[in-house]
DNA sequence: GTCTATAACGTGATAGAC
DNA sequence: GTCTATCACGTTATAGAC
């Protein structure tokens, strides 16, 4: 009918949502959620602050598919492993290169942030954030409890704790590596894949 | 002169001053930078919020007080720790218990919640929060580096990486458990002594 | 010296234009 | 269906009362 349609300019259907998501998320990871505004993400987009509320209904829902969306690409991030000899170390040592992925976008671990900022964030992302932490603790709990069965990884600790200091680890280091010290996430790295038995992989 | 002056409450010199430090640093490890406002701190104190700009500029430095005191507490903790046979898997896990104790009054550690909200932190907060995590690590590298050469404690990484692995998994641990999973504590804490090589004093 | 009243701004959200 | 104009509220900060 019209190429432009009225004075704003239209985008390919769930293109703008996408991209609101994006944004969303990296500006979450980076400040936190009250450490932005809708006006922000507008801002990037070119539109009025008014407009991120048609695409979701208000910043909880917003902040809750970001959060969903955390699920997906892990379960995703989950199917494309590859099988191998050293299957268990690799898987680890690929965990925390994600984590570590976070760093140099300076972002947070989703986990961290919701920890952190527990108290003040809306109901529906807590439960998604548990849920994502569930999915990662059994995710690891699985590996690591194969890793030792293989003799690839040698601890003592239950596989369960042992994957809870994984977790918290990572998300710990990240943070600390945010304080003007990048190389303490190496740091943490060496000195767990050092504790789970595993020599580093050159 | 008079018992009650004008028509506010007179309170004992900086009485109110340390009153504001307590909440503010309440809020702030309960929600975080962004969570809370000089006006919930009033209202506790049951005075108006401009009065808090009396006792500290703005929340700037408010938030940069509170860490400077962070390290006030933990150089008088080091100090009044005891001696003693098993000195440093003592040391350590008190240090996992002053860590813990966060957690009881629904709190996260400072460095986590620094980490967290690095990127919209006061930079002067952030120094402060620098220097407090240099402190805790270096601490805690003399802990472990003394406990391994006792016998106390058996690992295979250096102990400036144990002590960053330490660090980063309390305050990872911290914030798991406040996702309505209070037991993760406990299971790094595990985890991590028995890592150390430690075992635990029951 | 200590606090109240109020300003100036930024926030999430809504109603309605097109 | 998609976005703009605008609102009501909460925020930090300042000026000045006593």
């Amino acid at each position: 009918m019209s190429e432009v349609v009225g004075q704003f300019k239209p985008r390919p259907r769930g293109e703008t949502r996408r991209r609101i998501l994006n944004i969303a998320a990296d500006w979450l990871q980076q400040r936190g959620y009250h450490g932005f505004s809708f006006a922000q993400i507008a801002d990037e987009l070119e539109i009025r602050s008014g407009a991120v509320h048609y695409h979701f209904r208000g910043k909880a829902d917003l902040v809750e598919a970001v959060f969903a969306r955390y699920r997906e690409e892990f379960a995703w991030w989950c199917g494309q492993l590859p099988e191998g000899p050293r299957r268990s170390v690799d898987w680890v040592e690929r965990f925390l290169d994600l984590e570590a992925k976070n760093i140099e976008r300076g972002r947070v671990c989703p986990l961290g942030l919701a920890g952190v900022e527990f108290a003040s964030l809306p109901a529906a992302a807590c439960r998604e954030a548990e849920a994502l932490r569930d999915e990662l603790r059994d995710w690891l709990t699985d590996t690591l409890h194969t890793g030792r069965a293989n003799g690839e990884l040698s601890f003592s600790a239950a596989p369960q704790d042992m994957a809870q200091l994984v977790m918290a680890s990572a998300q710990g280091a990240i943070q600390l590596a945010r304080l003007q010290s990048p190389g303490d996430f190496l740091k943490v790295r060496r000195a767990l894949l050092a504790s789970l038995g595993a020599t580093a992989a050159h």
